[in-house]
DNA sequence: TTCCATGCAAAGCTTTTGCATTACT
DNA sequence: AGTAATGCAAAAGCTTTGCATGGAA
């Protein structure tokens, strides 16, 4: 017989979204497989898709070239990358509705997200 | 006997990059094709990658989930992407230099690049 | 019963790699 | 001669899909 953990990993998922940001699919299998060893990859390529078409997940290309998935919370945020030991802070400029604005009437767009990473060195790395 | 052109591809793919902006692997395959149907993709491949390495090109994740790569120019700019239509403009923002020295300063965080990406409506697909 | 998430396996697609060949210096 | 780019094909890796099953309402 077959177990099925019908509606289940999709909570388990965001469980670990919660937990550990900017997370590669990879990560969340590792992170589920001890628990639920019968979880299958697919699922959680179904979910994140999911997830991020009702817009509940965000996917960004970090600069390794993996792709990482990071709970859209409710405040947006940006991502300050180090090349040097790949940590990932987040910060929120100040700027963002000032610019939403100066977009909306300079350049006629409108902002409804965005994917904002700069790539540097941190603190420790400095050289 | 097998033709090998040698160290050609390279500048053929820079040109590409040069003329259309933000293309994935397969447009610069198909872009090169009719003139030269002998390439490979592994020399795309092979290529971009070392363009990435000598920070000549840049990859970004666009948000129809496509990787799409752009020559680095001398300026640093931002991407505004139409989610209706796909459209991707290129602005510049004027608040850099200020924001990479404030980060430096709180948050000890020195910028080398970014990849920021506005994802929204543009004026013509504005309901 | 009906709907849908899931496991599994296969398929499909993307990217990398090994090797022989060729071009350039 | 030595170095490096390339084509080709195979391998490796990643992501999606079809189908049967089981859980929830």
């Amino acid at each position: 017989m077959i177990m099925v953990n019908h509606m289940r990993y999709r909570k388990e998922i965001i469980s670990i979204l919660g937990k550990k940001r900017h997370v590669r699919v990879e990560d969340i299998f590792y992170a589920l497989k001890n628990e639920h060893p019968l979880m299958s990859l697919a699922t959680i390529y179904r979910n994140l898709k999911s997830l991020e078409q009702k817009r509940e997940v965000n996917g960004f290309l970090h600069p390794d070239g993996a792709i990482r998935y990071e709970l859209r919370g409710t405040s947006a945020h940006q991502h300050l990358v180090c090349e040097a030991c790949g940590n990932i802070r987040e910060v929120q400029f100040g700027f963002l509705e000032e610019l939403s604005q100066n977009l909306k009437e300079r350049a006629g767009f409108s902002i409804h997200t965005h994917r904002v990473i700069m790539v540097g060195r941190c603190n420790q790395c400095m050289v």
